[in-house]
DNA sequence: CTGAAAGCGCTTACAG
DNA sequence: CTGAAAGCGCTTACAG
């Protein structure tokens, strides 16, 4: 087994108390310059660490936060939703920058979640991600705050909905990303993407896609609005539908980048030019956006600044403080799939 | 503050020791049925938790496993390499299905990594992932071996190379991508990707290559390996470079997908038609090559296996069993990008 | 500025 | 099958 040094070890040879070792470790001001700066060099010279078990056992807290990743459901096995993946990125760099471990784990519904990692001492607060119907968790959120677990979740606000938000600006997302396609001369839209309360980011971006087709005059017909949750079959089956009761088109706005290459293969499909013929965008600037052909406009959500801003929020929400629920600005892709103005054609 | 219940309120309630709420709570044979159940029960009841804290400081062990992932110091700071973003998914849900919790890390390569984790208790091993320059790690991972830590890595086996090493079988993955493109008619090649010590499985791949070339009696004329490291603009300068040389060349072999997704730009930009003029395969499967145009001929590696085994054999270490290197094989991934035979066209 | 001592909440050898 | 007790390695109020 692995020989580990305590802090009994480094007391011997540094000639002082246990006590007295720990708080040099710890930086106390009440410890001697030099008494301090021998006893970490000791420590630094045997490699030892404070054992976080004992610590956190102590202090009653851990150090950690914990990031419960919920997974579409319907997606397969080995693929997750590279958005989640890009936040997953961010959270934990923001994580390490605020000194605190980060506890990664995927969930099914069906798990006892909610209770599990703050009870067992293992995090100090949870940060919640993608976690599917809205409608099914408001349970398990309620029981969270009920327990005063302390958690963030990314998503939209919503007034019946217990806890802190962190989400982006949907609505203002769905309104910018059309606009810029009724600026180009679009006049006859759908939009593919479920818009109900159970996914309420999907909604959001709805509502501003109807907003920015009303400002304009233009008429929006809630049978263009054609439900598609988010992956690339879904948008493909939804447009499909769409195309097939020879509805006429000439723009797509799509609740997600999955949902656009999947809208995508179907208009390929029925022989209609991108953007010639329909215009398409969708939402979330994933790394395949880049690389469709035609390069997909789209709606770019700041992972990094979310990242931080939740990992922040939870920190606060954990030392007692009051957080804001925040709503980020998004920011426009423009690139081929939108094409330009028909004037200029 | 949350009002967290302990052992000892359930022995309380249970009118039993509280050493025998922890054996019934554990499991434990030796404690009789029906007083095991009423414990557990009232554990249930009290939304009871072990804590870990107390619970690890008294096993000495962590119940958890810490992932380390080493970036690619070259790439941007909110990209991370989507081929270990999908280990990470897998890696993830395979210690979830192991009992073990995951501690996520992004690490620098200044960190003083190689001995956080294990000494100070937070985890009872460490997988390394794309941990850059073999070269240059080759200290730390034995700094990590001399202190016993438990470790494994995904990657080449490399004979002097501490430590265990789960990996996928390179050589073949390389051997059998460019037999493929040979079947197909192709006869001048050039390989994009660095192949040296400082980044083995790019090497293998690389060995397997010559190895179909030399095998069907194709020259291999080193001039035509190109440094490239995995990003998408070094293959696409790699890929300028070679073409603004004049070389003549009908295939393109990637070291992997984001290479070659630079590559088809340089192609592109260059008025070659793929395939028809230059066949392009990469390496990887990563989402983005199906969607390329044409689609990426590629080789995939079976990130959900390798996540299963790399934390299958981790734990074997911690339990002091002995492990074996692993190779894993890959799989031909056959899409547009490489056309079909020539003699048929 | 320093030390002796209590205690965080468990697990497990020991005794019955 | 059960209980009393020790102890995992720290942190921190208390006393000096």
């Amino acid at each position: 087994m692995r020989d580990k040094a305590t802090s009994f070890d480094i007391a011997h040879r540094a000639g002082v108390s246990q006590s007295t070792v720990s708080r040099a470790l710890r930086n106390s001001p009440l410890v001697n310059l030099e008494t301090r700066e021998k006893v970490q060099a000791i420590a630094a010279e045997l490699n030892y660490k404070v054992d976080k078990n004992a610590s956190n056992l102590r202090r009653q807290q851990s150090g950690t936060l914990a990031l419960l990743l919920f997974e579409d459901p319907t997606s397969d096995d080995s693929l997750i939703n590279p958005f989640f993946l890009s936040m997953l990125g961010s959270i934990t760099k923001a994580s390490a920058k605020a000194g605190y471990d980060l506890l990664v784990s995927f969930q099914n519904l069906n798990d006892d979640w909610h209770a599990e990692y703050e009870d067992s001492n293992k995090a100090d607060g949870l940060i919640l991600l993608g976690y599917g119907d809205y409608v099914d968790y408001r349970n398990k959120l309620s029981k969270l705050e009920e327990q005063k677990t302390h958690f963030v979740r990314w998503g939209a606000h919503d007034v019946d909905h217990p806890g802190i938000s962190i989400g982006s600006n949907n609505v203002q997302g769905g309104f910018d990303i059309t606009q810029h396609m009724i600026n180009l001369g679009r006049k006859k839209f759908a939009f593919i993407g479920g818009a109900d309360k159970h996914c309420p980011e999907f909604l959001d971006r709805y509502i501003g896609f109807c907003n920015a087709l009303k400002n304009s005059g233009l008429p929006h017909d809630s049978s263009l609005q054609i439900e598609a949750i988010s992956t690339e079959d879904s948008g493909y089956q939804a447009t499909s539908a769409l195309l097939a009761e020879g509805k006429s088109i000439d723009a797509l706005v799509c609740a997600s980048d999955l949902i656009a290459m999947g809208a995508m293969r179907a208009l390929r499909e029925h022989k209609l030019t991108i953007p010639e013929q329909v215009a398409i965008a969708g939402y979330d600037n994933i790394p395949i956006s880049s690389f469709a052909n035609p390069a997909l406009t789209t709606v770019q959500q700041n992972t990094k600044l979310a990242g931080e801003i939740l990992v922040d929020s939870l920190i606060k929400l954990i030392n007692g403080q009051e957080v804001p629920q925040t709503l980020m600005p998004v920011d426009l892709v423009v690139r081929q799939s939108c094409g330009i103005a028909f004037s200029s054609l």
